[in-house]
DNA sequence: CTGAAAGCGCTTACAG
DNA sequence: CTGAAAGCGCTTACAG
């Protein structure tokens, strides 16, 4: 890179006065400093003039401060992740921050790897999906005082922020509404993943059935095969278990595969099976009949992380005392389970 | 931030062998510089025990390179962003990079902004999606030397990297295939903005409908307000021009908000009018009937324009001569247009 | 009110 | 083969 950047030392060679009293000037210091506003004036249009702006490495090197938030999500390209990471972002700017992303796509290696090379950039903060297994590493940059959000899923085992749904009651509410509609036989179609949100989901579901004296049919999709199996395991699902007359698909890309097979198969909905699906999305608003969904409040998540963060940020401490918070999902009802 | 972090200087008081040493060994110019393999393996021991890692501020500083990559979208939240940005992370994370991304919602005044970010903080280049009225600002980065990919469009006015699609070329295949369908009456929904993808597809649109003496019906959706233009205006088009019998969407936003309308006037697809959209996504699949749909080669830009940065950036300095690549996009036929 | 100087954690000529 | 020293561009006690 040329070193063809204007520096503070250039700017107080020009003007004949020390890069102590431009730094404090640029760092809105002046009053506090007592520099008299001739200076402070004359200096702040020289930089305006010349164009100046500081170098963060440098400043975040003394500092430790490089106003960047670390973000990592399983997948940028899943609408859930790429529609709170937009709000996200929006948020972040709006208070001065930059979003430096990844994506573990599940591998708790990648995200390992991800948390070190942000450390070693030097971000201020971290919001974490966490794969499972991640405890050790959010354990550690809590004990270096870093900062850290967990959303969509947390670690039991430790203490960290976090926020989230109540996911085991959106999908309990989810449940009973195909239960008042009349529904015996309710089938779930979930990942056989570890994961807060999906164990809570299920819960939700097993309350609901159990209250009502139903049987559960229950299809767990292999997580990390999940594009393989997800046709065939869900078309043989149904086959076997042809009383079933309706479904709650329990994660967005399930929503999708799944739609896939009972269109391909022709299945009636909701006359034949009713369908529900958990977040909302484009293709389920889209679809015919438009599929009912659980939609999670994305914009008061992303404002309740970043507050959260902001909180510690500002604090320049990590709180011991962790922040917990389920927001409610919402449940939208559409032609999918209405017509029955 | 808590000075806690071991240094060099540690390492090199501990090992009692100096920093410079240390540092050579670290970025693997052990061999060159001549040190002896006993005292590399020392020191390489020593750093994983203790678990030492660069700080990459530091280094960023003296060497002016970050291994960071600005990436300019115009927004996250849209799949064909998404999508294309989660490639890219993977190309990226492959070639040592990684990606802070920013979205500029079309707005130039926040993409200056964003840009100007990116080179405070020292990225080693760029990928933009630009903003009309973005051309300043680009020129002065290739000036400055610092390498740019532009993708999805591009700035006539200025020379520069660009890697998309040939919009004309598949506008009018779209096009093509429609007419051979033997429809009449073809329409087209685009946007009144003047970005190069589009005005494209439009050209592509109007090479078509001359060729084989059509009328033209296009529908231009003001860029700003198309959240709100779009129902109204798609809707009270289709009462004004009856004889419509097939509908060219220019881009997905647009396809999702048009395709809702008909749904909502119950308008048969493809018996009444078949529709095609430029963009696939899970949505259009979905849609009864699954939407015809110009599919961008998303992986092969995505690796085109790594590939075009690595170059530059392995350089040190942009290429003189830039690099214009138009990839094919594939046109996936679907029910929508294939049943009338 | 303002400045000289140290220091953040690295890299890299230069010297031996 | 290895080290002392300068320097990247900032901030910030400390001193006056």
């Amino acid at each position: 890179m040329k070193r063809n950047r204007i520096s503070i030392k250039d700017i107080s060679k020009a003007l004949g006065l020390s890069n102590t009293t431009i730094s404090f000037i640029l760092n809105g210091k002046a009053e506090e400093m007592r520099i008299s506003a001739q200076v402070a004036e004359r200096v702040l249009a020289y930089v305006k003039e010349v164009g100046y702006t500081p170098n963060y490495l440098a400043r975040g090197l003394v500092t430790g401060k490089t106003n960047t938030i670390g973000f990592i999500v399983e997948n940028i390209g899943n609408p859930f992740f790429s529609q709170i990471a937009s709000l996200i972002e929006e948020q972040a700017y709006n208070n001065g921050y930059k979003i430096i992303y990844s994506s573990t796509n599940g591998q708790t290696e990648k995200a390992v790897e991800l948390i070190r090379m942000f450390r070693d950039r030097g971000v201020d903060g971290y919001i974490i999906c966490p794969t499972e297994g991640l405890e050790d590493e959010i354990k550690q940059l809590r004990e270096e005082n870093r900062p850290v959000v967990l959303f969509d899923r947390y670690l039991p085992k430790i203490d960290s922020h976090y926020i989230g749904i109540n996911n085991e009651n959106a999908m309990y509410e989810a449940c009973r509404h195909l239960a008042n509609k009349g529904k015996k036989h309710i089938a779930l179609i979930t990942t056989d993943s570890q994961q807060t949100q999906m164990l809570s989901r299920l819960e939700g579901y097993k309350k609901l059935i159990k209250e009502r004296n139903l049987n559960e049919y229950i299809l767990y999709i292999p997580y990390r095969e999940r594009k393989e199996r997800l046709l065939s395991d869900f078309e043989e699902f149904l086959k076997k278990n042809p009383m079933i007359d309706s479904v709650c698909f329990a994660t967005n890309y399930l929503a999708v595969g799944g739609l896939e097979v009972m269109r391909h198969r022709k299945i009636k909905i909701p006359t034949k099976i009713s369908v529900l699906a958990f977040d909302d999305n484009e293709a389920l608003r889209l679809f015919q009949p438009a599929i009912t969904a659980v939609e999670q409040p994305l914009e008061d998540m992303a404002k309740l992380i970043i507050d959260r963060l902001l909180v510690d940020l500002k604090l320049g401490k990590v709180t011991d005392k962790t922040f917990h918070k389920e927001l409610s999902a919402q449940l939208i009802l559409r032609d999918s389970t209405e017509k029955a």
